[in-house]
DNA sequence: CTGAAAGCGCTTACAG
DNA sequence: CTGAAAGCGCTTACAG
């Protein structure tokens, strides 16, 4: 294995510099402008140039317990939206002179074990967290977050936390999009989703609910229907799925995912269903590519850039906090409704 | 701010157990099994469970110079297919024993500049490199590369390099389709991309000009179009773009891209214009909703699971070896293509 | 089977 | 303005 070139540490730069190792530490940290004469300055910069000098990041953080990473969980599989949050999360992060150390679960309590050892040894002391809702093992998740000073959570974690909450106002969400479905004269809405015993899943239930329930029409409990994968990757299993839903004579669907959309879009066109004419579609997900579909796609658009946003200024915000606020704070974030030709 | 609870070191899981530091290091690490009794495992063992030891990273790191970080580049805006080949391999190195530490660019040299004095200053040693094609500096960017060990490229960089590059096959995809194109019928098949310095567009164009040439048919030239912006994100830029196109009567079109894509099917639908039958439509960087769209999308599908994987084989043949290969390998991954209604 | 000692590269009071 | 010294938490020969 090809060895790594030895890397000029500070005891080198000095000794090119002829001057102390701290008075060199001093300079090159920018700290007590006035510590060094503008000679060692001079020479200590000319040296740590010549030597192409890098601080040894981990014998750095050994010594000053503050560090500037802040952690981020991700799991691979989370829909894009997590992904273009994360992305977002970094820019912020950047500007703000923090780093994000990035773990990314697998689906297994283990993995997620695995990162937040990684965050405790590292002496991360903040962490956003973008994915936790698990069947599985969701309830077990909050607990393990306990060991950090500041937490934030996209969603509300399936058990209790301390921690500030950024959601999406799922419970708003389902409540005016339904009702303006219902407007249009849609009585068979039907809501397609995978069963999650989390906070997203019965709120958005309760919306759509409610908005039946404030129009007086009944019935609303039959078309909320679970779906068996959370995406359709195929033709087959959106047929097969939604073989079992047009007996009954749908004349809305709204899906969880832009893509399971595309897939429906397909099925019922070759099975001659108008959209939007007999079945209106609408995802709870909208992604660029549905925006740009034909028919366009009407759904929730959330904002990324703005949930990082939001995400940042809560972890920021209680580093300020002597006493963190109880109950921890919660935000939610209504979606954008873009209603285009498929409703 | 709230401070972190002080951690446990391995000088208190010592004193816990009432034995040395050196003994227990020994065993937390699991080498030399037989350095403890059975005794003094367990005690160990009890008392880092009762003080929730966890080592610190940054500590043994500066004292053990081999590290099994990987660090990893990316452009933040970079298309979907990168985040995905992303994510494949930080599920490689996970299972590899591998942590990936993820550098994010912004469109700048200096956020690269960034990452990789962070890279450098946390001892790692390895890098993939999947963002670097950049209009501005990404002659620059190769350079930047040479402290590192070991090294390997996601497309060919701008720059030369002595580092192994795992890149798609663009010369034999786009002979490939063009050729099938022509066959088909299709005469007028117009390549609609921003113009990049880079391997992947001028191997694009030689594979496109060459499919014209094999088949004896003229006129090449004049069909490999340079678009303004990589993305077409609205109605009017894919109108605008397309209203300079559609005069010179194509009955093909290549886009680079499947959100552009969406947006040309709509463009074209509403000005009557039919695909396939009039103009058939090819995405050059094929996505699970044009997979899933109607018409399906035709286009090439590169396979990021595959992409992952010769990456990481790459990058850890390279340390076994003593003297790298010159020239340094090359790996060409042809796309899968994938034929549907929209040709 | 167990431990004393040295050292990784850095920063931070502190003394001159 | 400059430097000697201590120490962060760990691992690795080495000696008993």
């Amino acid at each position: 294995m090809k060895k790594p070139e030895k890397k000029a540490t500070l005891k080198d730069v000095a000794r090119e510099a002829g001057l102390s190792v701290m008075t060199v530490s001093y300079v090159l940290n920018g700290k007590k402008l006035n510590h060094a004469s503008e000679e060692s300055r001079r020479r200590i910069l000319d040296a740590a140039r010549k030597l192409n000098y890098r601080p040894n990041l981990h014998a750095r953080r050994l010594v000053t317990p503050k560090n500037n990473i802040i952690g981020l969980l991700i799991d691979s599989q989370a829909p894009a939206f997590y992904k273009d949050v994360m992305f977002e999360l970094e820019k912020l992060a950047f500007v703000n002179d923090f780093r994000l150390q990035i773990g990314m679960m697998h689906e297994s309590l283990d993995s997620i074990r695995h990162y937040i050892d990684d965050f405790l040894g590292s002496g991360v002391n903040n962490v956003i967290c973008l994915s936790h809702n698990y069947p599985d093992f969701g309830a077990q998740i909050p607990v393990l977050f306990e060991s950090f000073g500041h937490v934030v959570f996209l969603e509300e974690p399936q058990g209790p936390t301390h921690f500030p909450v950024v959601a999406a106002d799922h419970y708003s969400n389902y409540f005016n999009a339904v009702s303006e479905l219902l407007k249009r004269g849609r009585r068979r809405i039907f809501s397609c989703r995978r069963h999650y015993h989390d906070c997203a899943f019965s709120e958005s239930k309760r919306g759509f609910l409610a908005a039946y329930q404030t129009a007086g029409i009944p019935g609303a409990e039959h078309f909320w229907r679970i779906m068996e994968t959370s995406i359709w990757h195929n033709h087959e299993t959106a047929e097969h799925e939604l073989n079992k839903l047009l007996p009954e004579k749908p004349d809305a669907l709204i899906i969880h995912e832009d893509e399971s959309l595309f897939w429906a879009l397909r099925v019922l066109k070759r099975s001659g269903i108008r959209v939007p004419e007999d079945i209106a579609l609408f995802s709870a997900n909208l992604s660029n590519y549905g925006k740009a579909a034909t028919p366009g796609f009407s759904g929730f658009d959330y904002n990324s850039s703005e949930m990082g946003h939001r995400l940042m200024k809560h972890l920021l915000n209680s580093f300020e906090q002597q006493n963190p606020p109880s109950p921890p704070p919660r935000e939610l974030i209504p979606a954008t409704i873009l209603w285009q030709e498929s409703c």
